[in-house]
DNA sequence: AAAACTACCTGAGTGC
DNA sequence: TGCACTCAGGTAGTTT
């Protein structure tokens, strides 16, 4: 599944093939995604895209006349192909650039989308109200205990709202949540700073491992070369329900927290002490 | 205000 | 072999 490291991999794959390129055409064949694709997509052919950005789990493709804002959504990728490349079912949108190549974006769920920004793209309102991005400095132990403060509702579920923290989806927060030895159920409201300062270098240092790898393929994620991410090689606790706990052998159990599969060691994760 | 829940979509997997 | 069903998940939007 796309999250921060996923998005992360796909920009540094295709930025160096995309960067300062013109595009010379554009096919898209499925307009229906999660929202239908901006009609100014349709004005890209002849524009140079100027750079490669992202911010939580968007690509931003910054263009002479705007932004394009890309979604991966949950099953979503971006891959550069030879035109002569034989297209695959779910290959909804072709970028073709003046260097004899061309951007494929796939999606079979289509929950990703293509949207269109013009002027200071942090006032577009899918960006707007996004919190800090969690391997910057805005991301820090005192910002996610004012976020949790008074709150009732598992830290799990916490720290993958958009606005507390981006780019920490469902595998990312169980992974993080048992480096830092903390319950995913436990209210949010009492978790001991100590932990909530643990939860932040946990969740930094998951992203960026996985950054490192690849990214995590499960099912469809695949890098800009059609190679899928080696994290999930790595993961502690993601879909490790009866296997053992890689430090005190213990089984891991799989709960349902928040209407998602929720993964932790019962020996390495105890509900939080008061303090 | 916060929490709970829904919709969107397809492929993979399961049970009969 | 095939049909019916369930599940996975990012996130905006709605309801409680």
């Amino acid at each position: 599944m796309p999250e921060l490291p996923e998005v992360e991999t796909t920009r540094c794959g295709i930025a160096p093939h995309v960067t300062g390129r013109r595009v010379v055409a554009i096919d898209v064949r499925q307009r229906q995604l999660r929202w239908p694709v901006a009609a100014e997509i349709d004005t890209l052919p002849g524009q140079r895209i100027l750079a490669v950005e992202r911010r939580a789990k968007y690509l931003l493709l910054r263009v002479e006349s705007g932004t394009v804002l890309v979604h991966l959504g949950m099953s979503g990728s971006l891959r550069l192909a030879e035109p002569a490349l034989s297209l695959r079912k779910h290959d909804h949108i072709r970028l073709i650039l003046d260097n004899g190549r061309e951007l494929r974006y796939h999606d079979p769920r289509r929950f990703g989308c293509w949207l269109w920004a013009q002027g200071d793209i942090s006032s577009h309102p899918l960006l707007a109200r996004l919190g800090p991005e969690p391997l910057e400095r805005g991301f820090s132990a005192p910002a996610l205990a004012a976020a949790c403060a008074g709150r009732k509702a598992p830290i799990k579920n916490v720290i993958m709202e958009a606005q507390v923290v981006v780019g920490v989806g469902n595998i990312y927060a169980n992974e993080a949540l048992h480096l830092a030895r903390l319950h995913p159920a436990a209210p949010a409201g009492d978790v001991p700073a100590e932990a909530l300062r643990a939860l932040v270098r946990s969740i930094r240092q998951v992203l960026r491992r996985s950054i490192r790898q690849g990214g995590t393929t499960l099912r469809d994620f695949l890098r800009e070369d059609g190679q899928p991410g080696y994290f999930r090689q790595q993961l502690l606790v993601y879909e490790r329900a009866g296997q053992p706990c890689r430090g005190c052998g213990a089984a891991i159990e799989r709960v349902v927290i928040g209407q998602r599969a929720t993964y932790y060691c019962p020996q390495c994760q105890p509900w939080p002490t008061g303090t």
